[in-house]
DNA sequence: GTCTATAGCAGGATAGAC
DNA sequence: GTCTATCCTGCTATAGAC
């Protein structure tokens, strides 16, 4: 019912947003055309220019209305799956859970990290935003959160690396399935899925306190 | 001197490989045209098409006769810095330095890792190649020289899960500088990249050994 | 708000002179 | 082996009908 003016009931840019995401993740935005994008979506050539006035910002409201969204629904279910005091180990299978089998599609999930990655190796105008608005919050309350967990011993800035590394893991794992799978000869189904998520669970619990006796 | 067919003093062609590198890291395929390519490199729009047939050639000779190379003399580097019986500890080490902070020069190492990081998330012609002249043997000989300083009680596939979780950190802080420098706010000097591969080693060595006392 | 039609340009590739 | 000139396709973006 009550809608901002600028997000109206439009289904048509709703529908180019969506398979907009799904091509810039898959070949990156200069490997997509404009008439591939309106074509999958079922419109017209001229609705990416009437709905975001060039492709560039199309990209850009990808972020802004899809990416950024699914990032904080993400990082909601890692809060609400924590247990009342987390444990180091709370800390980190849920953090990994919530990216790697999330409470999103696995074509949802392709597509997040790919575009993540995209705008890692080579950042553009989006990933100031995805900067600003998730990765700082995120890491800063990460930080905390751990911090309360590991004990005084630790610097800020240790801290930081050693985050950065469990997200390493994360992103690798989530981004690189190709390797993945040529490497390990496994095929990313749940069995395989839940088999990471305890690896970095593992690895990244015994990473950062030492010892885990 | 003695040289063959297939590849003769041909500097034009040396020219348009090194550029083309450079650039295809940079602005992935689909963002480079031959023409700036060509520009680049001080050589003729139709050298492109001469040398190499066409664009996408270009590219998978960019792999054979540059990045297969390096990542060799990568390795070689890592092979040839470990002491003569290594601990888990000399192993980690030397192979975060030599990727991190390896014989090559900092603008080579950022193509490289860029090159692989898109391969891995969009895998090409030029994967097949680079899994299996680099991946495949490279994590084989590592698991082995891994399985010697661990003792016998991991299993093969676990091990391999722990290689590719220590490169993901490598390839992490090779490849997404800007996120890490936004983060930690350390730009990425001579004194940060040895603090990475103090950071990657230690994390690596608690996530394998689990105990380090 | 959606369409057709098209302007205007940049892209890869090639032919043929030198 | 290198150049110029050019073909032709495909692109983004826009104008204007409906």
């Amino acid at each position: 019912m009550a809608q901002t003016d600028t997000e109206t009931t439009d289904l048509t840019a709703e529908r180019l947003l969506k398979e907009a995401e799904a091509l810039f993740a898959k070949k990156g935005f200069e490997g997509v055309s404009v008439r591939e994008i309106t074509t999958r979506a079922k419109c017209n050539l001229a609705a990416v220019n009437y709905h975001f006035g060039n492709k560039k910002n199309l990209y850009l409201e990808v972020f802004r209305c899809r990416w950024v969204p699914r990032a904080k629904r993400l990082q909601q279910h890692f809060k609400t799956g924590l247990p009342p005091n987390p444990s180091l180990q709370d800390l980190l299978e849920t953090l990994a859970r919530a990216f790697l089998a999330g409470p999103i599609s696995d074509e949802d999930r392709c597509c997040h990290f790919q575009l993540m990655s995209r705008e890692l190796g080579q950042p553009t105008e989006a990933f100031d935003m995805v900067a600003d608005k998730v990765m700082q919050p995120f890491f800063a309350e990460l930080a905390q959160r751990f911090d309360l967990s590991l004990g005084k011993d630790c610097e800020k800035d240790a801290l930081l690396l050693d985050l950065l590394s469990v997200f390493a893991m994360v992103l690798y794992f989530s981004f690189a399935r190709e390797a993945v799978t040529r490497i390990t000869g496994h095929s990313y189904d749940e069995r395989f899925k839940s088999r990471l998520v305890k690896q970095i669970t593992a690895f990244s619990l015994r990473g950062l306190q030492g010892d885990p006796s």
